[in-house]
RNA sequence: GGGCGCUUAGCUCAGUUGGAAGAGCGUCUGGUUUGCAACCAGAAGGCCGGGGGUUCAAAUCCCCCAGCGUCCA
């Protein structure tokens, strides 16, 4: 089955009938009775450019925006809906996305499945939202963004508890009387169009809302999940009703400004400033102004038009692209020539393109994302790049920063929701840097790799364009330019082959995706019910007793050593998670000890593994390895107390991006964008230690998710988004809060003391703090002392002197080295000159073959002394005992000792009584074996061989 | 999270089939010059990222680890 018309009286009421659009065969409402079309086919050209269809907004840019904003929220304020404050851009309450792509993420998961209360409901919201799918469109369609305002409203209802807000008829009225009174659209510019939406397991009705040939907004009806049993079938999966029951719409609110503009582009409506100031920077003007005749406005606005109903299909080259435009531009009168179409539209898309880019750049640094080669911080560095790169292409001499600056003044109003700043100026400079970095790099790098190639080449191989691109960062047209200021005048770049890059980067991520994880299975334990946890009762308290509910196999789940898997009705146990390792002990019933190698946590029971069996039903009695969870506790605090030194000292991008803790010692990996000094750890350090003695109670409180987001905000969730409604907090001071899991001290100052052992580099981006508290840090200074002691007893002198004496030590040790192998080669001469036994003259050639003690090293230092002289032609074979015994023989080059003699037949006819092989050059061969004893052998065959 | 590339002198980088560790810049010494710059001659400076393996022999081939870079999810 199939979902039903959407019929509503307010469609009747509003002179609105149900027709089948003659392109998409979608249903759709429309009181124009001439329409045949739903408004969003590629027939429907936009209505509204040069002939706004929004009444009463004179405003531009971020004056529009904030008025069109406030006229949707306040007409649903009217409406009994209470308006929330936007989310972040950065999505930290989620571990399925990085970015906030629309109004309804704010809620999911945990909301739209019912677990967790929303923030208000009926609600009306403005989020801002990132979507890069599209980041190739940008600024070339007319129409697409990276980042826009997603304005909702939405209802959360539970009919079967009796919460029914309102459903469709109120939805659709809504919008209509706020689309035709608030903004004054005309009725028959307005179509409803009947599309049932799905996706991410959820599905319903939806009304998508065309005016003009431009979708303003979608309306959908969330009320079913897939199941294999449901009784609707969309799209090839099957859905049953849920208890919850959603509205979520999503209104664009750029396009309403768009709409309001009639602008050519939405980026002449949304940011005229830069667009402007852009303009100028670059010459634009002088460009446009070498045809007095070409109407820019009217090019413009026809190419909006086309780009709204022409499909674009991803991979079509721009040569072809071009002349389809060229074409279509012709049959609407506008007569321009490709090169007059290419020399406007390319450095007008990188203008519109720049501001958009930089609105995302500006929404995520401002939410706290540091830039980095992985996750969410490549999707800033990427989006950084792009604005460097197309800068670069327009010309424009003003650094990252200063257009960053422009743009948060004229178009974000100063507002950054985290990052200050001089924070955020700060990292756009080192982006810049880094790019200009790469760049020079990459003209390194094609200098190399295109040694081999003809400087009259016409092409670059693929495979080197490709490793460019894959591994240096350098884009295709990049090469081709930089390769052309190298020196290969004539390469260009085959059409077509951004398409094909294009498809091999698709190919390569399908085959990424097939290799997904698979994960063992869980332990069986889903008949025992929950465990109650103990441990965040009684912190300091090692001893308890419970009930047993059952021992099962532990099979190959445990530790090594563990047979079982207690599971008892309440635990002192703490089970591995968030980042801290599970407690050990020892269970005791009936005289019967068992120890507990490890607890771990499967679902809401806590597992016990042990090295043997509990059986019956009398009561345990639970012991814990106090002193290993006193030192985890130890570690943990620290961890939380170190973070907040972190987030104070270095900023607010300080976010927590991992945590491990052991008994040995805390890891901490945070998110900054600079390396760490010695001094920001030793500043770090000194203020975690203030903490200790400073803050006497730590608070532990327990907050249901609604009230813990509303009160905290989602720097709490630094260990990662939280399962549950209900979130542990722990408020150190004002020094750190945090949603956490773990155990803690009551009190900071059993820790004892904080050391920060050192900070290493764990990915671009993120920095890893290696922590040592209590007894651990105690521990941690002996060892380091008894290094230092052990180190200066070698040299024998006071620690403090090691630093000193170890140079001196290594200085001269070097300056050993060197003069020994002088003096070796010294030996060798002292040995070959002057009537020594080693050397012999036949006919014109000095003979030697002697033995010498020696590695290969000094081996071939004493055969180049011997050699290299060409007034004095020289055989040489040295032979030495080292390792298995080594041969080596040198000829002086182009002398009659090199035209007489061979040295890698020779070494070959010798070599075997040292049970070895070797090669080499005709002038020098050198082989060993595995048998030193035959080495004078060796030597002896050789002056047989020559006649000695 | 996955793919690819890189790591060699203080710096920027070459290094071919596994067989003697290289260049440019910089530094030092000497020459030239009123002085500077420039030039000439010479010298110092290397655990070839770390650890295993193959081999008579590894900067080079294979495996593991680390760091850096980069593309993509």
């Amino acid at each position: 089955m199939s979902l039903p018309p959407i019929d509503l009286a307010v469609f009747h009421n509003n002179g609105y009938v149900r027709k089948q659009c003659r392109v998409t065969s979608l249903w759709f409402w429309t009181c124009d009775e001439a329409r045949e079309t739903c408004g969003d086919t590629p027939e429907d050209e936009y209505t509204f450019i040069g002939a706004p269809l929004i009444e009463g907004f004179e405003q531009r840019g971020k004056a529009l925006k904030d008025a069109m904003r406030e006229a949707f929220l306040g007409f649903f304020e009217d409406r009994e809906h209470t308006r929330i404050d936007p989310y972040p851009v950065l999505a930290r309450w989620r571990d399925d996305i990085h970015l906030t792509i629309a109004s309804i993420a704010d809620f999911q998961p945990h909301v739209t499945s019912g677990a967790v209360q929303p923030p208000a409901n009926p609600l009306a919201v403005s989020q801002p939202c990132i979507r890069l799918t599209d980041v190739d469109a940008v600024g070339r369609s007319g129409r697409h963004l990276t980042t826009f305002e997603m304005m909702a409203h939405h209802v959360f209802n539970r009919p079967e508890d009796g919460l029914e807000i309102y459903w469709m008829e109120q939805c659709v009225e809504h919008c209509h009387r706020m689309l035709t009174e608030t903004f004054g659209i005309d009725a028959s510019e307005i179509t409803y169009v009947e599309n049932p939406w799905c996706g991410g397991g959820n599905a319903g009705a939806a009304v998508e809302v065309i005016v003009g040939g431009l979708e303003l907004a979608t309306l959908v009806f969330m009320d079913m999940e897939e199941h294999p049993d449901g009784g609707v079938e969309l799209k090839g999966d099957r859905y049953r009703t849920m208890p919850l029951q959603i509205i979520d719409t999503g209104y664009g609110l750029e396009r309403f400004c768009w709409a309001a503009a009639g602008t050519p582009t939405i980026y002449e409506a949304i940011y005229p400033e830069t667009v402007a100031w852009l303009k100028e920077c670059s010459g634009f003007e002088s460009v446009a102004n070498q045809w007095p005749s070409l109407d820019l406005e009217r090019l413009l606005s026809e190419m909006s038009r086309l780009n709204g109903i022409m499909n674009i299909e991803a991979g079509v080259d721009g040569e072809k692209l071009v002349n389809i435009f060229l074409e279509r531009l012709a049959q609407r009168g506008v007569e321009v020539s490709a090169e007059q179409f290419s020399s406007i539209t390319e450095p007008l898309a990188n203008i519109y393109a720049i501001p958009d880019h930089l609105h995302a750049l500006c929404n995520m640094l401002g939410d706290g994302l540091v830039p980095s080669n992985a996750k969410a911080g490549y999707l800033a560095r990427m989006l950084a790049r792009r604005v460097l790169r197309m800068r670069d292409e327009l010309a424009i001499d003003v650094p990252l920063a200063e257009l960053a600056t422009h743009h948060l003044d004229v178009n974000l109003g100063g507002h950054l929701n985290k990052q200050t700043r001089d924070g955020l100026l700060t990292i756009l400079a080192l982006e810049e840097e880094r790019y200009v970095e790469m760049l020079r790099k990459g003209t390194n790098v094609i200098q190399t790799q295109l040694k081999s190639l003809a400087k009259d080449a016409a092409e670059i191989p693929d495979e080197h364009l490709f490793t460019m691109n894959d591994s240096h960062g350098l884009a295709p047209d990049m090469v081709i330019t930089l390769a052309r200021n190298a020196g290969w005048d004539s390469v260009g770049l085959r059409t077509g082959f951004s398409a094909e890059m294009a498809e091999r980067h698709a190919r390569m991520a399908k085959e990424a995706a097939k290799t997904s994880s698979n994960q063992g299975d869980a332990l069986a334990v889903d008949m025992f019910s929950a465990t109650h946890p103990l441990f965040y009762d009684t912190v300091y308290s090692p001893k308890f007793e419970a009930n047993l509910l059952g021992c099962v196999s532990a099979a190959d789940h445990g530790p090594d050593g563990s047979t079982h898997a207690v599971v008892l009705d309440a635990t002192l146990f703490y089970p591995e998670g968030g980042g801290q390792e599970g407690d050990r002990g020892t269970l005791r019933q009936n005289g019967v000890e068992v120890v507990v190698l490890d607890t771990q946590k499967v679902g809401e029971v806590i597992v016990h593994f042990t090295d043997g069996p509990l059986e019956g039903t009398e009561s345990v009695e639970g012991q814990l390895d106090w002193k290993r969870r006193k030192q985890l506790m130890d570690h943990h605090t620290a961890v939380h107390i170190v973070g907040g030194a972190a987030r104070r000292l270095l900023g607010p991008h300080i976010f927590q991006a991992g945590s491990h803790l052991t008994v040995e010692s805390g890891r901490l990996d945070i998110t900054h964008y600079h390396r760490l000094t010695r001094a920001d750890l030793d500043a770090m350090e000194d203020m975690a230690n203030h903490v200790l003695s400073e803050v006497r109670q730590t608070e532990k409180t327990e907050l249901n998710r609604r009230d813990a987001d509303i009160v905290h905000g989602f720097d709490l969730y630094q260990g990662g988004a939280p399962k549950g409604d209900s979130i542990r907090i722990l408020k150190i001071a004002d020094h750190d809060i945090q949603a956490c899991g773990g155990t803690h001290h009551d009190e900071p100052g059993q820790i004892g003391s904080i050391r920060i052992v050192r900070s290493s580099a764990v990915q671009d981006g993120v920095e890893r703090l290696h922590i040592v508290a209590g007894d651990a840090a105690l521990a941690y200074a002996r060892s380091q002392d008894e290094l230092v002691r052990q180190s200066s007893d070698v040299f024998g002198v006071h620690g403090d002197d090691l630093p000193k004496a170890a140079a001196r030590f290594f200085k001269e040790w070097k300056e050993q080295r060197k003069l020994i192998e002088q003096l070796e080669s010294e030996i060798v001469r002292l040995r070959t000159t002057g009537g020594g036994d080693a050397s012999t003259e036949v006919e014109g050639v000095r003979v030697v073959v002697m033995e010498i003690e020696g590695d290969l090293k000094s081996m071939t230092t004493m055969l180049k002394e011997l050699t290299l002289d060409a007034s004095n032609p020289t055989l040489a074979v040295l032979g030495s005992k080292d390792g298995g015994g080594k041969l080596m023989i040198g000829i002086t080059e182009n002398t009659i000792a090199s035209e007489r003699y061979n040295a890698v037949d020779l070494l070959r006819s010798i070599s075997s009584h040292i049970r070895g092989g070797g090669g080499g050059r005709p002038t020098f061969a050198q082989g060993g074996g595995s048998h030193a004893e035959g080495l004078s052998d060796a030597l002896q065959a050789a002056r047989d061989e020559l006649g000695l």
